[in-house]
DNA sequence: GTTTGGATTGAAAACGATTACATTGGCTAT
DNA sequence: ATAGCCAATGTAATCGTTTTCAATCCAAAC
């Protein structure tokens, strides 16, 4: 059994409430810090969070609930909320959820649990169009995704407008019969899909969008169905990185060349995507300021709660590569 | 303030120790759990998990500290350790160290102080070699990397004979100047370095190895400059993922094509490399089975605490692929 | 010399759960 | 009818902290 705090007081010589001073720089004598100091060194005593938690009534823990582990879009933003949160003396729980909406009332029932102090959380559709996600008894922040009208604070990237902003890419390249794989778990792939809608529209055109499982495998097998269509796209977008992880696969596979046979591109600038050959045209998303800026935003909450929930929107940033050369 | 197992008792006209026995599965007459569940939705309770670990003196939860959440390597372990650890009931806390010693001890400390019933590391060199993992306080098990008298459990690949595996193809194929990129923050990129030294010798070839920082950059800018050596090398050795991407980058850049002027290969069957072109030959750790495999070891620790340390060691599995096709 | 007051220190009450122990009531065996 | 026992329930101690409040000390002010 580990030291406790009464262990060191007996120790030193003095009372808990002593130790416990020195431990939160509370008003005890250089004599007695000293003391103390030494008690600690000598019984090994390590203060017992549980304890500490129970008594002051803040956790100073916040959730990171994301829907894919190993979706590098969320280990980056993971990576920067850690940093942030880190600064604020915050710890921070990481969660994974893969995609599922048992999973994710699972860790929300664990954040209440834990009395956490807030919570950032990728939600999957279903989810994110519950309305109750103020009354958890913590500040949610969204990332990724997030309904039309949240009731909470929320920070995503202008999904519309990115997938627009690829569609006008391969029209201006001169593709004209273009696809969209999109996943049908987050509502980020019913934005895109809207984007691309509309901007084909736009052009007159009229593309075919496929919804899927938001996995690599998933992409693999529709893109490879899609390719033996004898009408098929001569162009593809992939709304995260995973799709287009999966239709490059069925690609490679059919044997057909990027992007004489196909022209594709997608969401996510993975470092991969950059090594490809031809590189792959993405929209990058700026991970570190959607990571930083749910941080910012779940402070701000914290120290006002009242405040109407915001919505942060960035722009995603195209980066032509290769996959889409000119026709 | 959230309603606490009182405010239960006082609801449902009970004690709390009958809520508490409804909570635990302890012996209640079906008229009580009744009331008791009913009350427990009217008032919205939720356990504090902070009083339940200290009243209960086990925290019910093990830490993974891995060393870089964004390598799929340790994102994939994690899945494994992460789902085994809930079949047994148990949370898991993860954490990201960054390679930064510094950080380590802190996560360390950090696990002391939440009092977890163990912990699964994935150290930097300079930790591995510490002798005093097992007076931490609880049992760790060391993944990927381990000291070679390691006084815990550990499970982690063949690294010499996986990097001879390499070697040995590289040879067969014809190639002869081959050089080594191996990460110099852990023990890993030590062992796999001593495996194609050996491998070298013993095909009478003596080749150039390289230590640098465990990052695609650090591997992009040590490649670079390889590359505008005048007698650099015609095949090129990846200690990880990281280091295979930076590479590649680098031959990119430099315009050179795989595998007709490098050849180039390495360790970790991440997905994009089977979707790069040409298609990278790697060798393939067993994830999964690592992850599982350190579970079980924690678990077998947890029940005999004197078991002597145990060592599991898994084979690479070479994947062929274009990157390295016959001279 | 007494009072005042600020700075340290200690004693004891929380925080919210679990659990050892005591109590109660109903049943069976004598 | 009484003892004995088992199951269900309640009372109260406890886990390791923080924090309130009271006590103590010593110096300065009167």
């Amino acid at each position: 059994m580990s030291a406790s705090i009464k262990d060191v007081a007996r120790e030193a010589g003095v009372s808990v409430a002593t130790v416990s001073r020195v431990l939160g720089n509370g008003p005890v004598s250089d004599a007695l810090r000293l003391r103390v100091n030494k008690a600690i060194e000598v019984t090994g005593y390590r203060p017992n969070l549980s304890a500490r938690r129970l008594r002051s009534q803040h956790s100073q823990t916040i959730g990171l609930i994301v829907s894919d582990i190993r979706n590098t879009f969320f280990t980056s933003v993971s990576r920067a909320v850690e940093d942030a949160a880190y600064q604020a003396g915050l710890r921070v729980i990481l969660c994974n959820t893969d995609e599922n909406p048992d999973r994710e009332a699972m860790y929300l029932r664990l954040m209440q649990e834990e009395r956490v102090t807030g919570v950032i959380f990728a939600p999957t559709r279903e989810t994110a169009l519950r309305r109750d996600l103020d009354t958890l008894g913590f500040p949610v922040v969204l990332i990724d995704r997030a309904g039309p009208q949240s009731t909470v604070d929320a920070v995503v990237l202008d999904n519309a407008e990115a997938a627009a902003q690829l569609v006008d890419h391969l029209v201006q390249q001169g593709y004209r019969r273009i696809g969209g794989l999109f996943g049908n778990t987050s509502t980020t792939g019913r934005e895109r899909h809207e984007g691309f809608v509309a901007a084909m529209q736009r052009h007159g055109l009229k593309g075919e969008a496929r919804f899927i499982a938001p996995t690599a495998q998933a992409a693999t097998e529709a893109t490879e169905a899609w390719l033996a269509d004898p009408d098929k796209p001569d162009a593809l977008v992939a709304s995260n990185g995973q799709l287009l992880l999966g239709a490059l696969r069925a690609v490679r596979e059919s044997g057909l060349a990027l992007p004489d046979d196909l022209a594709l591109c997608g969401f996510d600038n993975e470092s991969w995507t950059e090594v490809a050959f031809p590189a792959l045209t993405v929209i990058e998303q700026p991970v570190l300021e959607i990571g930083r800026s749910a941080m910012a935003l779940l402070m701000d909450r914290l120290a006002d709660a009242s405040r109407t929930p915001r919505k942060v929107v960035y722009p995603g940033l195209l980066r032509e590569r290769g996959s889409t050369a000119k026709k």
